[in-house]
RNA sequence: CGGGGCGUAGCUCAGCCUGGUAGAGCGCUUGCUUUGGGAGCAAGAAGUCGCGAGUUCGAAUCCCGCCGCCCCGACCA
């Protein structure tokens, strides 16, 4: 993408209502523009990085073996009756009328929706297990939204739904997902770790919020140092074969949100050396509630001996939109962003010092195509913007890798890269530079 | 939902207390000079002062109502 012809509305100021620094960051790179309160519109800069999230979290759930639905925002009043939450849920769902005047609801979660679908979708308990997930804007009428897209109204969100015969084949489920939670937020370049949560219902162990450190997070948080660097289960991890010796790994040490913080058992468990005390964003929670949902509902199949099964059921949340603050809240210096990765909107950004200058432009442009030739995302500043400018609003947006070419450098047949995150420059023969960016972003395009 | 605050140019804000018909910085436009870490000079465009109703000769300013937004708390992905 060229920037002289891109949308990517910048901000030198920082808007008063922001208070935390990724809702100052996300209006000042033109990421996103509140269109009202906890509502945003996506701006190309913001679009690109959620739909990289999506992305993630989507190819993760599908290596997991969760299949893709998509279920509507709007929901009819109706559904919520068979569960017995149209009442039960209070002022934050958004009720609406359409012209007939039938109750409606723009949906803040979708358990009675997937529930009615899957119940009328299988007949045998040959059809479980199953789950399925969807990617999908909700909506929860905060009395207080606040953050910018962390604590929005309008949100994205991938939720997941497990159906299984069985509470022991559903502990299989939430093990696939408790996994592949794993793998998406570190493939974001995150530190994630999972903490137990209030299970709901059911009690027992089943229910965990994943946390993502970060110096601004919302909240404070306390575990065993060893979970931060804890091994990442890998790619060809056998979601059918036993989880449960990875589970075990990370729920085996101590961690605790604050409220359910144990001083004494945290002294007790874990040693004053390896005992960290953080803040934390929550990004995911998944938790196992069995039949809360397919009981009321009527969500059973016919057994092999013949009789009813009333389907066990867990789900599973990740907030994309969210993540998209989150990420910023753990990857940001003084002078903006610094994205990891797989998540940037662009992996280069190439800064044409002197747009208009002949031979500058040439190798510009050169480098420009060589880097799209080679599958590279890439952003050029060929604006005539002055070079203070330019460098400050790269680091602003936060693009991992700096490819800078000026009249001097072109002279001596030369490029500087930046590596964004430290800050290293290195100046290379123009080749040499090239390779070495193509060579380091497809290097961590894959974190995980 | 309790408490507090704010709405004046694209952004940050001054002016309001003590009414007299709108300002600054940044940004933007044009020209000249500059050009490797947010340049200089000159000229210029830009605001129904959130909306409505009052008081007044006169309202951004005072009074009343409404709307919007933000912060703290409670709540939450």
């Amino acid at each position: 993408m060229r920037l002289s012809r891109y949308f990517m509305p910048v901000l030198r100021e920082t808007p008063k209502e922001a208070e935390i620094v990724s809702h100052q960051l996300m209006l000042r790179t033109g990421m996103v523009k509140q269109a009202s309160a906890g509502i945003y519109s996506w701006l190309p800069l913001g679009y690109k990085v959620l739909m990289k999230i999506d992305r993630i979290v989507r190819e993760e759930q599908n290596r997991a073996g969760a299949i893709e639905v998509l279920m509507p925002t709007i929901q009819s009043a109706d559904l919520w009756r068979q569960s017995g939450r149209y009442e039960a849920y209070g002022k934050e769902m958004l009720r609406i009328a359409d012209r007939h005047d039938r109750e409606m609801l723009y949906g803040p979660t979708n358990e009675e929706l997937i529930t009615a679908i899957f119940r009328d979708g299988i007949k045998s308990y040959k059809d479980l297990p199953r789950n399925l997930y969807h990617i999908q804007w909700k909506f929860r009428d905060e009395v207080r939204p606040r953050f910018g897209v962390m604590r929005g109204r309008e949100f994205l969100m991938k939720d997941a739904y497990s159906f299984d015969l069985t509470p022991e084949a559903g502990r299989l489920s939430y093990n696939r997902m408790f996994t592949a939670y794993l793998r998406t937020f570190a493939r974001m370049g995150l530190k994630a770790v999972p903490m137990a949560a209030d299970s709901g219902p059911i009690g027992g162990d089943m229910s965990h919020e994943f946390i993502i450190l970060a110096d601004t997070g919302e909240s404070q948080v306390f575990c065993h140092k060893d979970l931060i660097e804890g091994a990442v289960p890998p790619i060809d991890t056998d979601y059918d074969g036993d989880l449960s010796p990875i589970i075990q790994r990370w729920t085996s040490l101590y961690a605790a949100t604050d409220e359910k913080h144990d001083a004494a058992k945290f002294d007790e468990q874990v040693p004053k050396d390896k005992q960290v005390s953080a803040r934390g964003i929550e990004v995911g929670h998944i938790f196992f509630f069995g039949t809360k949902y397919s009981e009321p509902m009527g969500c059973k199949v016919q057994g092999p001996d013949g009789q009813k099964i009333v389907v066990q059921m867990g789900s599973y949340g990740v907030g994309v939109s969210r993540l998209a603050g989150a990420i910023i809240e753990a990857c940001h210096d003084a002078a903006g962003i610094v994205w990891p990765v797989p998540v940037a909107p662009f992996e280069v950004g190439l800064i044409n010092l002197k747009a208009g200058d002949k031979d500058t432009d040439a190798a510009a442009n050169d480098l420009y195509a060589k880097l799209e030739a080679a599958g590279i995302d890439v952003l050029l500043d060929d604006t005539d913007e002055r070079a203070g400018g330019k460098f400050a609003t790269m680091d602003l947006i936060g693009l991992p890798y700096q490819l800078i070419v000026g009249p001097k450098g072109v002279k001596a047949g030369e490029a500087e890269i930046k590596v964004r995150k430290g800050g290293a420059r290195e100046t290379l023969p123009m080749d040499a530079a090239l390779a070495k960016v193509v060579a380091a972003v497809k290097a961590k395009r894959m974190l995980a």
